[in-house]
DNA sequence: CTAAAACCTGACGCTAGCGTCAGAGGCAAG
DNA sequence: CTTGCCTCTGACGCTAGCGTCAGGTTTTAG
């Protein structure tokens, strides 16, 4: 039997969400709008986050920049909170690490192909 | 003293460019806005380009994914060509390194991160 | 109490690399 | 000659992750 203890966490506000994270209120808010981030609201209707919707938010980044979709983001964010996955969401995740190995390998293909380019013009000034 | 000798060079049209380097006619001619890829006219005004013009254009797509602007790829362009490049260049060449480093270096942190979120839903049916 | 700072809800704008439709001309084959 | 494919020039559309302005409320500092 499990007993949770409320930990009477104190809750932030959008802004220091954004600054924490290190991005614009907008984009928290743009990150509610899809399904991303659940905010409690004040009495007066305010948004108030809970202090790990800071790593969340920088999670996000991440998955931005490596080409993922708030859309499937949103698709995967079960797996994270909870550790279950079914079979599609499995799916989903090995495809999505493809897409970013992928990408990875073309990146470096550039890289290298400008390191030639940058050989080239060095040793021929 | 050189001597250029014209090689009398097949010339092809968009088409077989489009179709040779694996992107839509569409794609070609948005090249040529951006000043990538000089074309000359039939006299009906059809484009027609230099076979070189295939590898070039496999080029702009290493390069568009690499996350380079068609505009960067432009000022770019003439230490392709000619090997020349004066220190304005130089600089953009090694900034656009450093960004595309750290842009992989990003992506292997997403992946790495990725792949712990897979290591857990597997062992946790 | 008051002024500044932070927050709210729309809603339009922006960028970049094309997709796509419209309407018209060009070119080899049968 | 005509059929069918290729090409041409505009020009509008699309996506995604926000930026930004407008106009109004709330919270905080002094």
């Amino acid at each position: 039997m499990t007993v949770t203890v409320a930990a009477a966490e104190r809750l932030i506000r959008i802004g220091e969400v954004a600054r924490g994270a290190g991005v614009s209120v907008r984009a928290v808010r743009y990150y509610e709008q899809q399904g991303l981030l659940i905010a409690e609201r004040s009495p007066s209707g305010q948004r108030l986050y809970r202090q790990d919707a800071i790593p969340l938010v920088r999670f996000f980044q991440e998955m931005f920049a490596a080409g993922l979709t708030s859309r499937r983001i949103a698709e995967l964010l079960p797996c994270w909170d909870s550790g279950h996955t079914d079979a599609e969401q499995r799916t989903m995740l090995r495809a999505e690490r493809e897409r970013i190995q992928a990408k990875i390998d073309d990146l470096q293909a550039a890289l290298d192909h400008l390191d030639e380019v940058i050989a080239i013009t060095d040793t021929h000034p």
